[in-house]
DNA sequence: GGCCAGGCTAGCA
DNA sequence: TGCTAGCATGGC
């Protein structure tokens, strides 16, 4: 089956691949041929192929997604859902760009980032996991970490011949133990907060889905009381996961390097001073953040 | 070999 | 409340 949708403009999907595609992983298959990019997408108990690319038309680009047939009309809707949240396709960018064009340090890394929008995670689950992960690792080190988790656990489906890597579920890590994942080089502690965070979960006590009825500083406080998530995990599973539009992990590394190359610092600024700074960013925080870490490509 | 990486916890004043 | 050592590992 085949769905096209049109996402707001503008929308340069291409561009959007650029972060994926200087860190690949194991989740996300991305044809460089026609920039498609294939994914297990997990909708209730199923596992789902999707491939999605971006058809150039005129007038802006369409997004289309492919997928396996025999879908439930309700299945349908939710898999729409689905992408759109992923791919971002309903956010009105608009907003964002007036306010950030206020500032004129700001022009060049919007004009060259134009259409860019965040590709957030499929489910919330997979979202807090690999966050955790990448706590105080380097990106290609938190990726080759969560490749090894898929290879060990997780549901793989066969797609256009090829074979596509899912995520796990909570009850496949819960099922895990601590020295399974030491094996493929997790610190033991990092290996704790995982399986710890997929117990709490498939064994109820912790219901990630929860956090939607929630305001971004709710989430944080509730995801802070766990062991293993300080701010900055929250921050970015609001960012990556829910998609909130509104979230500055002042605290990263990357946010920090960003603004020190955006505005030609010889020092790295701190948290509480980024924080001062992202006040003139609202409401849009989450998408200037992204942008900086955008621009950061380069020098990766 | 040293330093850093899209930090967090526990322990201490 | 605020600060810091220790954690653990791969990559440059």
């Amino acid at each position: 089956m085949v769905t096209c949708v049109e996402p707001k403009r503008p929308y340069d999907f291409r561009q959007m691949l650029q972060r994926p595609l200087s860190r690949p992983s194991k989740g996300m298959v991305i044809n460089r041929e026609d920039y498609s990019l294939t994914k297990a997408v997990r909708l209730a108990s199923k596992v789902l192929p999707v491939t999605v690319s971006a058809v150039d038309q005129a007038d802006g680009a369409i997004l289309r997604y492919e997928y396996p047939d025999g879908l439930t009309p309700d299945e349908q809707e939710a898999l729409n859902a689905r992408i759109g949240h992923m791919f971002s396709t309903s956010v009105d960018l608009g907003g964002f760009y007036a306010v950030m064009l206020n500032n004129p340090r700001w022009s060049g890394i919007i004009r060259r980032f134009y259409g860019v929008r965040p590709l957030h995670d499929d489910n919330l689950f997979e979202c807090l996991i690999k966050v955790i992960v990448g706590q105080q690792m380097t990106v290609r080190f938190a990726a080759t970490l969560i490749g090894r988790l898929m290879d060990l656990v997780g549901d793989a489906v066969t797609w256009h011949g090829a074979r596509i890597p899912a995520f796990p579920s909570p009850e496949q890590v819960a099922a895990l133990s601590y020295e399974q994942l030491t094996s493929l080089s997790f610190s033991r502690r990092k290996a704790e907060y995982v399986i710890d965070m997929a117990r709490r979960i498939s064994e109820g006590r912790l219901d990630l889905d929860a956090l939607w009825a929630m305001s971004d500083e709710m989430v944080i406080d509730q995801l802070t009381l766990l062991r293993g998530i300080g701010r900055w995990t929250a921050e970015c599973f609001l960012l990556f996961g829910m998609g909130r539009k509104d979230v500055m992990p002042a605290a990263d590394i990357g946010v920090q390097n960003g603004i020190q190359l955006l505005f030609n610092r010889t020092v790295r600024p701190g948290e509480a001073e980024i924080r001062e700074l992202a006040q003139d960013w609202r409401p849009w925080r989450s998408y200037a953040t992204y942008y900086l870490w955008q621009s950061l490509i380069d020098f990766a």
